[in-house]
DNA sequence: CGCTTACTCAAGCACTCGCTTTATCAAGCG
DNA sequence: CGCTTGATAAAGCGAGTGCTTGAGTAAGCG
């Protein structure tokens, strides 16, 4: 688990690479699509591929002589439920944190 | 923007730093009171936190010789709206896929 | 004042990252 | 068969990462 969210995180770490999965949010696409935008060699958007695959954000299958990506959202839904818990967790601190000010204001005004 | 995303994924991808951030979510710490759990020197550690200070995932003060830290959640919500994005574009066209086979289901069964 | 505590700075080391170039492979086309 | 197309493999390079050890700083305590 821990490993996954570490080859996650890593593959998110990257503009090119958060830029891949919202293409490939909106429909599958071969290699050469995808490196068309980029001002870099077609090898650099395959290797950015590899790791977006090792990661499980990607899937690629066969067809003809392309490799189509496509995304594979269960892993991006670990990613989103481990940052929600940190956030749902500091949200219940505070909320617990104004309930006790707001409890003093209260006796104060006794 | 992208560069903010690329440091808060970036601080994101280590499992230490990860459990640092889970940890600062259920309260404020001191470096050296983070640092005790793991098998690595306070420096190291250290060095975790000026990653994640440079995210702005956490901001740190001065209370006597400590510098407690803090975890700041507007950055994480910003992590969490990229990959929501990404989420909700890639379900919408599921949805529009699906609604698709069912028309064309519909329309054999006339 | 000296001593401890909490922490940072700096240098060094092994390793990884992002990208390049060159070479290679596999599928389809003439 | 040769030739192009789509893609991967391998090697190398500069930059960055994660960690270490050693030194330095700043605040509190006797």
């Amino acid at each position: 688990m821990d490993q996954r969210l570490d080859a996650v995180f890593t593959a998110l770490a990257d503009a090119t690479r958060r830029d891949i999965v919202a293409r490939l949010s909106a429909g599958d696409a071969t290699v050469k699509e995808l490196a068309e935008p980029y001002a870099m060699s077609l090898q650099a958007v395959s290797q950015h591929l590899q790791v977006l695959e090792r990661s499980g954000l990607i899937s690629r299958g066969r067809h003809r002589q392309t490799r189509p990506c496509r995304l594979e959202p269960a892993v991006l839904d670990e990613a989103l439920a481990w940052i929600g818990e940190s956030r749902r967790t500091w949200t219940e601190r505070m909320d617990r944190l104004e309930n006790r000010l707001v409890q003093l204001q209260e006796s104060r005004d006794d």
